[in-house]
DNA sequence: CGGTTAATTGAGGAGATTCAAGATCCGTGG
DNA sequence: CCACGGATCTTGAATCTCCTCAATTAACCG
């Protein structure tokens, strides 16, 4: 693990490239400015953990950059991963101050962090932030409740190209819509974290990425680096139908 | 199915029996008054759709009595239930108006309907409601994590064992605080939906049952009434931890 | 009563896991 | 610069859990 710190915090919100995605969206200037008070950046280098499941938390906030996961134990150690966080994704919830989950950056990362007392007077007097929260909150959930059917009923291979696909939406939306031709990105994730959120052993995950490369569907020069010749052949493989059962 | 219509709706909202649950337990009785002018009620049959998947829908409510669930299916038809709908539980998502799911009433059902229109305008007017629609949209969240985890990651007869110990905890809940003794309760759903709520098929569900059955953790006398002479016992099958993993 | 739906049970098979052995990658220090 | 060690990843063989297909039994309703 290096020892530099992580990338730089923004100056100020105005900076921020999350400003437009986070809870702090659809603030105004003043209200912009009683979270400032608020705030404060933490940076975690890659395995750390941001919060241990069953800790109290003294505040929420939202992942500025890198990736960070939500993950579940069960006693005999089996573990289920619950959400994976992306930049402007908030962690915690105002009014529980105890942790459900394991919170945990799988890159190096930066959190904008709120105090959660003022973060918690703030949502009951100003509407944006609790608005806006409430709709991610609820996009939270529809992504949740796709993530059930994927756990309850895709079969391994549909699994691996259900999050392939995620991936390569991400990475190609990022730039164009409707992802046309050969994409290359990176695996966020080890084979075992993969494992950990798609509800399989990382034998079988590996199993599976070979299967998938033998059939022409990837590419994999590196272990992580992955190129996806035709995204509508890997769609193909979801289970899913042709618009790859996303919300309209 | 019978034809008469199910139990009647209450006659205003201060005799409702979910007044103090649903997305107005916070409302003060202007707010209230507002939501009079736009609610009325529907009545469902068991075995009715309320809303079709991919429909648009012009109204968001409450279930005031009976049980609905919510269901994805794949275009091969497997089917996974991703979520319980119990009295008091919210229906609809504001601002979108096309039902990612499909919504079905499997008893009786009555619901509360507020216009769709009128109630986003009042979302964005009071903050009364939208915080309690927060506040409950983040219990589902957190219902559907724990769920995420039983589905990838329990075994059949822990995902049975799951399921009994939530309706039997919420039956002697409405009773005394933690469960002792011997619970009886009725079973909502058929084996077919207990399988597709726990991403079992009704076979492997209806193995388990009389599995459990055969190792006293529970009596059957008839098909879907169901006793449990200790819940502990029962708890202990769950694969949580003590407490049932429940949060604090 | 039939006829229908729901539930149980059995036999056989498929898909994923477990256990185990190697291969590959990468940072570190000789 | 190259060799070592640990972590990550791949692959194989055996096993097991759950699914599929099929036959029966039980409950339900006119």
């Amino acid at each position: 693990m290096s020892l530099h710190a992580p990338k730089l915090a923004p100056r100020d919100c105005g900076d921020c490239q999350i400003r437009h995605r986070a809870v702090c969206a659809r603030c105004d200037s003043d209200e912009l400015a009683r979270l400032e008070e608020m705030k404060y950046y933490r940076s975690f280098q890659a395995g750390q953990n941001i919060v241990w499941s069953a800790d109290r938390m003294d505040f929420v906030g939202s992942v500025v950059s890198g990736i960070a996961t939500l993950t579940q134990t069960m006693e005999d150690g089996r573990r289920q991963m619950v959400g994976l966080l992306l930049p402007s994704d908030f962690v915690g919830r105002p009014g529980r101050a105890i942790a459900p989950y394991d919170v945990t950056a799988v890159t190096d990362l930066v959190m904008c962090c709120f105090r959660r007392k003022p973060f918690e007077e703030m949502m009951g007097t100003t509407p944006h932030v609790a608005q806006r929260l409430l709709e991610m909150t609820l996009d939270e959930l529809d992504a949740a409740r796709e993530w059930m059917l994927l756990l309850g009923r895709k079969t391994a291979r549909e699994k691996i190209a259900s999050f392939l696909t995620i991936l390569a939406r991400r990475e190609s939306g990022l730039k164009a819509r409707a992802p046309k031709g050969q994409i290359t990105f990176d695996l966020p994730l080890t084979r075992e974290e993969m494992a950990d959120y798609l509800g399989l052993t990382l034998e079988t995950v590996s199993r599976q990425m070979s299967a998938l490369k033998r059939d022409g569907v990837l590419e994999l020069e590196e272990k992580r680096r992955i190129t996806v010749p035709s995204f509508d052949r890997l769609a193909e493989e979801t289970g899913d139908d042709a618009d790859g059962g996303m919300l309209a």
